[in-house]
DNA sequence: GGTACTTCTTAACATACATCAATGTACAGG
DNA sequence: CCTGTACATTGATGTATGTTAAGAAGTACC
């Protein structure tokens, strides 16, 4: 099994050698799982982070009426997990599913422990990582706060295009907090200014 | 200068042993700041995570109009920081300042290499605060997309009983994102529903 | 090629929350 | 004691977004 993706993250992101990469990867396992298959249901206690080396998953949440509210997709290069639920052992309350076929590499609760070993300042790295993904989770807070449906979904396909083009409309819709028809109408009224404009 | 609260949290909850702390203590920075003052404006660089010994303070982002929207409470133990800021040198889109006279201690972007050399597992148990953390943004990020203003505020004064208790009601709107109009009359129609099951 | 399924759009109507404006209440400073 | 200021409440009205329902467009499958 090739994985481009984790290569090219380990050593042009995280400063790995190529022969550290190489013992890395002979640590990991990797799973493929097909479209609208589970990595992580709720109730259960979250094994791994998971990084993406093909495909696309969604993290999302279930609330009382059992509505999806998606907090993040991943895409190629992206982590996502419910590391709270990895450290401190509890049952998650999130879902993790594939929307494509999807390659995904299991790290489990040492990786971060056994890397370190091997490439010194790669537990700063990581750090590093987290903080930008802390910055980013608050931008988003920011915006739900104080952003209209609008101004969010031009937010929304600005920082991810990719994910844009590769998922349906209400999906972005739940991403961004609204039903599908809003986002249809917010859509609309978009595309009526730049008819404007030009 | 006595920090009794810095102290406990380094030796409780950061595992650090009493001769450790007194190196710690003789390395950081203490700032006192008068209710009003800020810590942080929009634009500057952020040079330091803020440790709550004593008082509060609030982190906020403003809106286009002006608006604050406020992204944080941070009372006694509690670190706030534009983290991204810090670690990547970027200006800050977020402002930080104090509710009530605080003191606060100053952690450079070098306090946690310096802590782990003194105390080597202070690294590991930094990161788990910070998955702690994101998981409660994460949780934040869900209620906003799914949940109704009232199961907010409910959600809300449950976690942050002791904030509740000192800080306006306009503050607390502005974390629910809501106006407090609206908190108003969602604190009146809780207050009606209790007054009937009684 | 037809049928079923999913997604997107549109419209009519409903509702949560915002806005604007007025009043009430507490409290601080002269 | 009066007066100003900050905060909370309330009411009338506006607006963004939700809900329900229908139809259109695309695609997948038999």
């Amino acid at each position: 099994m090739d994985l481009p993706n984790f290569k090219k993250h380990l050593i042009e992101k995280m400063g790995l050698t190529t022969e550290a990469f190489v013992q890395v990867e002979r640590y990991v396992k990797v799973k493929k799982v097909v479209k609208g298959e589970f990595l992580l249901k709720q109730g259960k206690v979250c094994k791994h982070s998971f990084f993406v080396e093909q495909g696309l998953l969604r993290f999302y949440a279930l609330n009382e009426e059992g509505k999806e509210n998606i907090l993040q997709f991943a895409t190629e290069h992206w982590i996502v997990s419910d590391r709270g639920s990895v450290y401190f052992k509890e049952p998650t309350t999130y879902c993790i599913d594939a929307f494509e076929d999807t390659v995904v590499v299991l790290l489990d609760e040492s990786f971060i422990e056994q890397v370190s070993k091997i490439s010194p300042d790669f537990r700063q790295r990581n750090e590093r990582l987290l903080q930008n993904h802390i910055r980013h989770l608050y931008k988003r807070i920011s915006l739900l706060l104080g952003a209209s449906a609008k101004s969010r979904y031009l937010d929304f396909i600005k920082m991810y295009p990719d994910v844009m083009l590769r998922v349906p409309q209400w999906m972005i819709a739940s991403y961004l907090g609204i039903t599908p028809e809003s986002l249809s109408r917010v859509r609309k009224t978009l595309a009526e200014e730049n008819f404007k404009i030009h």
